[in-house]
DNA sequence: TGTACATCAGTGAACGCGCGTTCACTGATGTAC
DNA sequence: TGTACATCAGTGAACGCGCGTTCACTGATGTAC
């Protein structure tokens, strides 16, 4: 047991047996998660605090993190993935018609965004520091996936980057500024998405 | 004079004379605005560290703010202002083709976010809180304005509400990717704004 | 013309807080002989 | 079978820092009489 500031009891973690001290890693990872997912600002995030939610003593963390940063690091890498399978499974799951297939994913990517905005915020509010130099960008080969989608939903000679591009700015706008105009006279979320694609869709079907 | 805790020698300010206690009050709001164009960081501005900057004590801030957050709203304010006057001019200045006048706003749009980005994320990573309840959005003015610019250019059976909007949130999405994520491959800034301009406008034109 | 007083425009010390990081320490469990 | 030892999986006290906020105080400048 530990005892907050404000009196607040928390509960004491056992320690692992002995092989599974990897265990204490992936329950400091679920509770910055947690705290993250209440605040979405990763500059609230401390150690102090991941540790008591964890049950463990704030120093425990250095066995299995260097710092703040590679946690975050950690975290991020994890949210990133399950947006990437969110999006990719809604691809999957959208019909033959490769028009679908891009509305699809822009709703799942709208979705995702939406139903956990703290997540969303923590990952595109800051740069993610790649875990080495010279490493790509976490994501690309997502971003990669989804390009491909698009390209085989328009014409030839259409600049599918450049629409795939659009396309992600756009939705990444729309998320964002619901989030932080959340008084703004916003119309449907679905309606507003479907419009998007409908526009940049057709505006690449002129061949542009 | 005050000295920090790495020694560093700050200026002290000469107090106001009888009837300038105002002076202090910008003095403040600059200080604020110069912290936060180095951080871009609401959440890293401190009453402290702008009383050090400002060369004053930190108590003497609560004379003109009741707490930061009044100090950055104030601060927050004033470079939307600054933002509105920019875009205006360049929608005003942009010749009397209404599309080359749209154009123009967004050009304007992202350059001023993209020259000052700092101010951009402080304005725009989280919500401004009105000064009094009931009070509309700080900006809603501009906005309504330039969604008659909008509109003066587009087919009357064209929905300007809703091309405006995702006028709006593509370009908010572009300039904020652009800032968390530099090391993607971007297109250049102009061509890319530029063709978003045509895709929307050109999707109206379809007259919806 | 002199002086007491009020007001303006601040100051400075102190408080308790949460934070990252360091350092030496501990207690249980497995293993070599 | 017993025991000394090594290792694993942590702990806990202490440090100095910057922070918001409080409180009583100060020094210069006007103003009433």
């Amino acid at each position: 047991m530990t005892v907050d500031a404000e009196g607040k009891v928390w509960p004491r973690r056992r320690p692992a047996r002995r092989g599974e001290g990897d265990r204490l890693r992936d329950d400091i990872i679920n509770a910055a998660c947690a705290l993250l997912e209440e605040s979405g600002d990763t500059s609230a995030l401390s150690l102090r605090a991941v540790a008591r939610k964890t049950g463990v003593a704030t120093t425990s963390i250095y066995l299995h993190f260097e710092d703040l940063n590679a946690l975050l690091r950690a975290v991020k890498s994890w949210w990133l993935d399950l947006l990437a399978e969110e999006v990719e499974a809604a691809a999957a799951g959208a019909g033959d018609d490769p028009r679908d297939r891009v509305r699809a994913i822009a709703h799942a990517y709208v979705n995702a965004a939406t139903n956990e905005p703290a997540r969303y915020q923590v990952l595109f509010s800051s740069e993610i520091t790649p875990p080495t130099a010279g490493v790509p960008y976490l994501g690309v080969r997502a971003y990669g996936s989804v390009l491909e989608r698009v390209r085989e939903a328009l014409p030839a000679s259409a600049d599918a980057d450049m629409v795939t591009l659009q396309f992600w700015c756009a939705l990444h706008g729309l998320v964002t500024l619901r989030q932080t105009r959340p008084r703004f006279p916003w119309p449907d979320l679905a309606l507003q998405v479907d419009d998007l694609a409908t526009r940049l869709i057709d505006s690449a079907a002129q061949g542009v």
